[in-house]
DNA sequence: AATGAATGAGGGTTCATTCAT
DNA sequence: TATGAATGAACCCTCATTCAT
C-alpha cells in the first residue's frame, strides 16, 4: 500500500522503459496495456504513473531517446571515415551492429511511427530523417568522386537503409551465420548496389 | 433492420474486406475496431459477424489472400526469364510494381505477422517463404552460372526483398520520381548488390 | 452476453434518466458512476452507452429536459393570469407544485449547474434566466400599476425564487404540514415581501 | 524531502483549509482530489496527512468551523436586539454580511452536506438547526407581540433563510448594486413577507 | 442480412491513502 | 514535516462478440 523499502524511482523508470521496449516491440504498442507493463515491471498500474504520465510519453522517450542515441553513436564514429567507401562500409557495419544491438529500439523505431500523435511523429520524423541524411551525404560525396554509381542519392540511402534494417525481421542470435559473417554479406551487397567493391586489403 | 435494400453478401463481405485492409494498413490490427469496420461499410457492427466469424478471420484472409494473390501473379510471369540477370530484373520490376499496386495488403503482410494466431501465422509464412524462395532460386541458380556473385543465396534474398519492400515505406504516387524511374534505380542497384549488371539493350 | 428478450431500447434510456436522476440528485454528479447507473437500471454499465454516449450527456439531457418541461408547464398556466397579484400568487403555487412533484430534477438544476461542461452551461443557464424572466414580468407590471412595492425587480425576483426553490431542501410529504398549507404560506409571504396581500375571496 | 525552510505547522494546516475550501465550493467535494488540494497549497498530497487524517476530516472540519463561527458571530449581535422587528433586521443584515463575506463557507455548508458521513452529517446538521432557531425565535417573538404575521414560524424561518442564503448563488461584488443596497431590499422584502415594515427612521 | 441492445472483460487513468526516506 | 513511490479500488469508456428482433 505505500512505498517498498528499497525502491528507487530511477530504477523503477528504467525498467519500465526496458519492459515498455521489449513489450511494444513484441506484440505492438497499441496491444500492449499499462496492466502487462507494469506486471512486467512487478509494480501495479497506477505506479506507472509516478514516472511517466501518458502510455504514449513511455512512447516518445523510448522513440525519441533511440533516435538520439543512435545519431550520437554514429556521429562519434563518422569523423573517422574520409573516403567514401569506407564511409559506406563503416556505416553499413554500424548500422547492422547497432541495430541488432538494439533490435527492439529499432523495430519500435520503425513500426510505431503511426502509433506516434502528431506533436511526438514531428520530432522522431525529424531524428530519423537526419540520420537518413547521414547515409545521403556519404552516397553523394561518393558519387561526386566517382566512387559510387548512383542513379538517385536519395532512392538509394533509401534502398539501403530498408535492406539493412530488413535484417532486424529475420536475423536471430545463434542462427547459422554470426552478426559479423552477416555484416560482411551486407557491407558488399551495399558497396555492389552502388557500383562500387570493397578494397582489397592492403 | 434488416436486409438493406440492393445489398448482396457477397458485395458486403468485399466491401469489409476493403475498408479492413485500408484500416488495419493504416492504424495497425489492434488499433482498429470492428465497429470502425462496420461504419466504414456502412453497417452496424453486428452485422459483420454474418460475413466473418471473428475479427481475427477478415486479418488470416487478407493475409492469406494476398499471399496466395502474390505468388499465384508471379508465377504467371516467372515462366518466362530464362536467364537469371533477366529473371532477378523482371523479380524486382514484378516486385515493386506489385507491391506498390497493393500498398496496404503488402504493408499488411508485412507488419500485422504477429497480429496473426499462431495457426494463422503458421499459414501466412508458410507462403511467405514460398515467395522468398522464388528470388532464392534465381539468386542460386545465378550464382551457380557465374552470374552472380553471392556470398549466401538465403541472406541476399532476404536483403533485396527488404530493400525492395521498404519502397512502401516511403514512397508517395505524384513524387519526385514515378514507378518505372524507381523501379529502374532498383534493378540496378539489386543486380549491382549481387555483382551483376543490367545487359545493354541489344 | 446479447440482447436480452423483451428488452426495448427507449423503455432502458428512460429507465436510465430516471435512475441517474435519482442518484445525482441524492448523491451529487461527480459522486455517481455509471456503474451505479447501471445497477439501478439492472444492466452492466457498458450498456449505457448504447442509450448516452458520455455521463455529461445524461446530465445534461436531465437538466435541459427538466428546465424545457417547466417552462413549458408554466407558459400553459400563465396566460389566465392578467392581474399581477393573482399572477404572483398563480407563480407560487406553480413553482411550488411543480418543484415538490419533480423534486429530484429541481434539486439538480440548482446544484448541478457547475458539473456541466461549459456548452451544456450556457444551454441551461439561457432557460434558467428565461424562467427567472418570467417571474421579473410579473414583478415588473405589479410594480408598474402600484400593485407591489419592489425596490429593485432583478433582485426581487431572485429573492422570491430562492425563498420558494429553498423548500426543496427541507420539505418532506407525510410532514406536519401538506402541500397546499405549505404553498398558502408561501403565497402570503411572497406577496408580503412585495408589500401586496392576497385578494379577499369574494 | 523534509520540512520546508520556514514552514510552521499551523501555517500549513491553515493553508490546506483555505485551498480545500476554495476548491470544494467552486467544484463540489467529490470533484475535487487531495492532489488538487495539494496542489494549491504547494505540496505534495502526501503531506496532507500530516494535517487531516482524512479527506472527510478537512470538510467536516470546514463544516463545523464555519457554523461555529457562524453561531458565535450571531450571538456575538443578537444581544443588542430587543424589538423583534429590529431583530429580524438585523438577522438579516447579519445574514447577508456575513455571507457574503464568507461565500465559499455558506456554498459548502449549504451544498455539501450529504457529502458527510453520518456522524459528521448529524454534529453539522445539529447547529445548522440551532442558527435556524436563532431565526425562529425571533419569529416566534414577533409573532407572539403581535409585530409579524406568521402562518408557521418554522416555515417561515426556512423561507426566509432559503431567501437570503440563496443571494449566494447569484451575487457578485462589483455589480449593479453593492452589499448594503442589497441588504436593504431584503430586509424590506423580509419584513413584508412577515406582515411588518421598516420603522421610519426617527 | 441487418439492427440495436446487451455482456463481460479490459482499456488508460485517477483516486485516497500509506509509508520508507 | 515533506517527498515520492507505491497500492488497490475505482473511474469513464471501448472492446469483440452475441442474439432477439
Amino acid at each position: 500500500m505505500a512505498r517498498r523499502a528499497g525502491s528507487i524511482g530511477s530504477e523503477t523508470a528504467r525498467d519500465i522503459r526496458a519492459a515498455a521496449l521489449r513489450l511494444f516491440a513484441r506484440h505492438g504498442y497499441a496491444a500492449v496495456s499499462m496492466r502487462q507493463i507494469a506486471a512486467a515491471v512487478g509494480i501495479r498500474a497506477g505506479a506507472l504513473y509516478n514516472h511517466f504520465p501518458t502510455k504514449q510519453d513511455i512512447l516518445r522517450e523510448l522513440m525519441v531517446g533511440h533516435m538520439e542515441a543512435l545519431i550520437g553513436a554514429w556521429e562519434r564514429e563518422s569523423f573517422r571515415f574520409v573516403d567514401p567507401v569506407a564511409a559506406l562500409e563503416g556505416f553499413v557495419r554500424f548500422h547492422i551492429r547497432y541495430h541488432l544491438d538494439k533490435a527492439d529500439a529499432v523495430f519500435l523505431a520503425y513500426m510505431e511511427l503511426r502509433s506516434l500523435e502528431p506533436d511526438n511523429f514531428r520530432a522522431v520524423d525529424r531524428l530519423r530523417q537526419y540520420y537518413e541524411g547521414c547515409l545521403r551525404k556519404i552516397l553523394a560525396r561518393g558519387s561526386a568522386d566517382g566512387a559510387f554509381t548512383v542513379a538517385d542519392v536519395p532512392v538509394g540511402a533509401m534502398a539501403i537503409i530498408a535492406m539493412l534494417t530488413g535484417l532486424n525481421c529475420w536475423f536471430r542470435a545463434g542462427g547459422r551465420l554470426g552478426v559479423d559473417a552477416i555484416a560482411e554479406i551486407y557491407v558488399r551487397m551495399a558497396l555492389g548496389s552502388v557500383g562500387a567493391r570493397l578494397a582489397a586489403p592492403a
